[in-house]
DNA sequence: ACCTGTGAACAGCTTCACAGCG
DNA sequence: CGCTGTGAAGCTGTTCACAGGT
């Protein structure tokens, strides 16, 4: 085994695709499949092999030519570079519908984060139990010490603005957005927003595309989707 | 008013943006805001002003030189060419957590969509009444003739696959995944994904960039976030 | 024979800078 | 003058194709 040698930057797109095939590692392994071939790993993750290829290269060369890669030290290798082998204390902010669901999904706890606190300011909810966790307001977070490092903002949309200022006055500069809108908060902090009217206009647009191309048989405007498969991002929560 | 000339194919990146612009158009016209430069547009998105204009510019040219654009113009222009003129009738397959806090989103309805169906496979869910909707089963709902555009699966990984070829069977053709894993689904498919997981892996990577770089003091690796804000999608649900 | 790692070609997207028009 | 619309330049990301190992 040579020395990690740690290569400048990894690309965004690279880094996007990293979790896809941690999860993909992490199935095989449960199988007690410990080789992998950057074709399965392809097929698995829904991309193609060249793509695996390049984006494994860019954290190292960890492969066997003729062979393969070793499914454990590719995984440990991947869970490095996205910072997992610690846990990230996570807050909630907003027990609603949404920030419920987010709080009963396990799959952070042990993966890499760990859900710290639940936030709300409605008195009535303030103070319950949910899911193990007394919920708590952001200015009792902030005096409570309690470290957090990434922020997920469930709360309705004119609230998201106010406490995402109140997550980064806390320290927090990882945010991710389930509200719509653009959050304008200081360099430095970064923001991901996930939006279902977003995902449902997209699908919308290309769902237009097929019905226009049906009826006016122009079989050159119908092939909408790109190309093996269409994703970003994957999905989560039972 | 010129003729709408159909520009060839509007890219898949302006797609993904339009929804940004149709929500911050949306916001300014019920502040009684008729007139708007690609700069302001540009502000409210996040994204650059040059950006905006390249964008609408796939639509059609319905800026004014030295003015901007008329924001009830540009809505219904951007809400056509997202094919927001219809309403899409949407199903939710799985009624945890999730699938009720999606359909208790009223984002929905009358915004070019509408919830047609709740569906889940646990008899003591099925009959029941979510959001004034019966929840059913899948086999019902095919058998029901009830039209299906856009299905949304909101199960527990493991059943995520099957449910998608079963949507895929009654003619639904575009599928918004929140279970983790690739779908695999027939050529003219359309699966997008949204994963809790791979969001915070992606925050969770640029985090330990940061703290590499103050480590190391190294000033040149700290310019982690991208451009003048990070994101790909927007966010909704309180 | 097989599969990785990678330079090179290619494609798509973003940014610049300015011409064109109100 | 102000702001849009757009060619051109530059950049990022993807795909190809094959050299390099095992």
């Amino acid at each position: 085994m040579t020395a990690p040698v740690r290569r400048a930057g990894v690309p965004e797109a690279t880094v996007g695709r990293l979790p896809l095939y941690l999860r993909a590692l992490t199935a095989l392994l449960d199988q007690g499949i410990t080789s992998i071939s950057s074709e399965e790993l392809a097929t698995l993750a829904g991309v193609r092999s060249a793509q695996v290829r390049k984006d494994l290269s860019h954290l190292g060369s960890y492969g066997v030519r003729g062979v393969g890669y070793d499914s454990e030290q590719l995984s440990a290798q991947i869970s490095q570079e996205l910072g997992l082998t610690q846990e990230w204390p996570v807050a909630i902010v907003g027990m609603g519908n949404l920030g419920r669901a987010l709080a009963a999904y396990g799959g952070f706890t042990g993966r890499g984060f760990r859900i710290v606190a639940l936030v709300d300011d409605d008195p009535e909810v303030v103070g319950t139990v949910v899911e193990g966790l007394t919920v708590t307001t952001l200015t009792a977070l902030g005096t409570s010490g309690t470290a957090v490092a990434i922020g997920v903002i469930t709360t309705p949309a004119p609230a998201a603005q106010t406490v995402a200022e109140q997550l980064v006055l806390l320290g927090v500069r990882s945010i991710l957005n389930f509200a719509p809108g653009h959050l304008v908060l200081p360099d430095g902090v970064d923001v991901r927003g996930v939006d279902l009217a977003t995902e449902l206009q997209i699908l919308a647009f290309h769902e237009q595309r097929r019905l226009l191309a049906i009826s006016t048989h122009d079989p050159l405007v119908a092939d909408v989707d790109a190309g093996p498969d269409c994703d970003l991002g994957r999905g989560a929560l039972g």
